[in-house]
DNA sequence: ACCTGAACACCGTTCAAGT
DNA sequence: ACCTGAACACCGTTCAAGT
């Protein structure tokens, strides 16, 4: 009855990988990769940084499970849909992800040990491409294409130092002041003539270069 | 003389931070950013670790130094090129230069604190797209997608798990060997049909995305 | 089976002291 | 002006010891 209760104030849930990764991912998402520390992450956990070995091999095994953890939050790409909306759906998504998570654009777990999540979802990618009638070979470019631009573009994105439109604004002025007009009359013309203009996000550039893609994968699946 | 003769068998060459950055490029090309740390860059200057903050603020500083260096490496876009020669040619210089500094994909100083080197290419490459008749708004769009398509492809490339066509093989027989085919037949399909065919390579793939998203950004400028 | 405390070999960075 | 030694507050990870 006294251990019951005393269980009771001082819950103690029973420890296990996914708990370990679910706040591990939190931390990161709020301070970055470097704020992810196996201390911290204890602290967060009420356990001791030497206890989260019991559940995770080390720090790397740590990470790629976080890896595969955003991974499975991506939406599958749907067997209904078209190749093209199929695939523009799931590329929104996969960005939105990166976007939640920022510390995933350089994880890049995929080349060296996929987990199951990353496997499954780039089994369905590579399946929604063949059965749109890509070759294998064109397969192959279009998984390259897509997904290169979408973890350039979030990455572009992450290392922004704005993010809401009035941070935009007011960052772009403060860099237009400090540039020497003559030496970068260019970059001085985009930023004063459309980044400064009202309603401007670096965001909406995604779609616009997203569909430049697939419309250039249609074409080269209908040609040679 | 008896200095003099000191002088030259105990070199010491007066440290800059030209030197600093350099000699911490090389020390992260060859073994990644997390090889970077202070103490290891001062044995490598002959130098304690303390005496690199003369010149250089702090790592984040240096960092951005060799962001910077990475930059001025690549050949910035002819003026005497039509537009799309220009930037092809720059692109594959920019990925080259990704290729011999990895470490460089996952930095991306240009958002926060660029350096000299960075400012003047982003001026060349969008005067490239100006002077190539894409409006202020267009050049926004190239400029995006064309670098986020390469940032991402360096990005990828860096994190497979094997760089040479034997390592390649090699690799892949082995992953499609752990992977179950009925969970996952077009990843299955995909390495034995392609990833294990004779000559394949990945690096392949860079100038046909490229080549996708620029025929894009032509008819794009072209429309509306 | 899981958790802990102490310890080891590292980090980046500061500061007073040297030349 | 530049370099150094000692020190501080951290790291990831091991290991023997506890329950």
């Amino acid at each position: 009855m006294a251990s019951a209760r005393k269980a009771a104030v001082e819950p103690r849930i029973r420890l296990n990988r996914e708990r370990v990764i679910a706040a591990a991912v939190l931390l990161a998402d709020a301070g970055g990769l470097e704020a992810l520390t196996m201390r911290r992450l204890g602290e967060h956990l009420n356990v001791e940084a030497m206890s989260i070995y019991n559940h995770v091999a080390n720090k790397e095994d740590l990470i790629t499970g976080m890896a595969d953890e955003v991974f499975g939050e991506i939406g599958l790409p749907s067997h209904g849909d078209e190749w093209k909306t199929a695939i523009r759906k799931r590329s929104i998504s996969f960005r939105d992800a990166l976007a939640r998570h920022p510390w995933a654009t350089t994880v890049r777990d995929s080349g060296t040990n996929p987990g199951p999540a990353t496997l499954r979802h780039h089994d369905r990618v590579i399946g929604t491409f063949r059965n749109g009638g890509f070759s294998v070979e064109k397969t192959a470019h279009a998984f390259s294409a897509v997904d290169s631009y979408i973890y350039g573009f979030a990455m572009q994105e992450k290392s922004l130092p704005f993010s809401t439109p009035e941070e935009t604004a007011a960052m772009a002025a403060i860099m237009l002041a400090q540039l020497p007009p003559n030496e970068y009359p260019y970059l001085a013309e985009l930023t004063a003539d459309h980044v400064l203009k009202p309603g401007y996000s670096y965001g909406d550039e995604f779609l616009i270069g997203l569909d430049l893609v697939l419309d250039g994968l249609e074409s080269m699946r209908d040609t040679d």
